[in-house]
DNA sequence: CAGTATCCGTTACGATACTG
DNA sequence: CAGTATCGTAACGGATACTG
């Protein structure tokens, strides 16, 4: 096994190194919904996200391939992210949970209505 | 709003006070796959997780209607868990998360290769 | 077998102030 | 604008021993 790879264990687990922090897949889907987005933009969406774990986010999910980070070297600084390739094949399952977790919510707010 | 409700925020904020642990997708995972299965089966499917972190686990799970939960009553203990149907609907998304996990792996370990 | 109880360590999260 | 630096906290995860 080469050095870079997470020890090769079943999907799951590198799906949770990607989307197990509290705010991962907050980002991607931000990301994604936008195209590409500014940091301040981004932290304007994901409410209530600071600064160090935003940065912290970003750097993490970029090293593991699912953004880029496009940096125009301007004054003031511009930088946009979007999503990799992987990212982007991420992307529609996380709309998927969305909807799961929107149809839950609405069914058990209905069935909670006694 | 109701007192139950969780202050419907969107679908992925659901979601991920769902799946949002360490373990959570694993576990839900694991019990999909059985059907249904017991505690101590679960405990070494789910490779190095301790018992208070199972027994947690289950607990919220269970708690977030994800999960059931269903006590014999004999003795010695027989407790089976099994996927409610919330749970059951959440599993292919699962699922499909997991041969992300996988196909992404394995594409990056191959462009590893140098 | 299916858990509890206890206690501890790490890590992720977070507020605030500051910088190129 | 796009972050860094610093420090503090709280939640989560974990090992071990014990119980009905």
């Amino acid at each position: 096994m080469h050095p870079t790879s997470i020890a090769t264990a079943d999907g799951i687990t590198k799906v949770l190194a990607v989307i197990g922090g509290k705010w991962r897949i907050n980002i991607i889907w931000c990301i994604g919904r936008k195209g590409s987005i500014r940091y301040n933009e981004l932290k304007r969406q994901v409410t209530g996200i600071s600064n160090t774990v935003l940065t912290r986010s970003l750097e993490d999910l970029a090293s593991h391939q699912l953004i880029e980070r496009i940096d125009y070297h301007e004054s003031p600084p511009r930088v946009e992210y979007r999503l990799s390739v992987d990212g982007l094949s991420l992307f529609p399952l996380i709309e998927q949970l969305d909807c799961w977790g929107t149809a839950t919510c609405a069914k058990n707010d209905a069935n909670e209505q006694y």
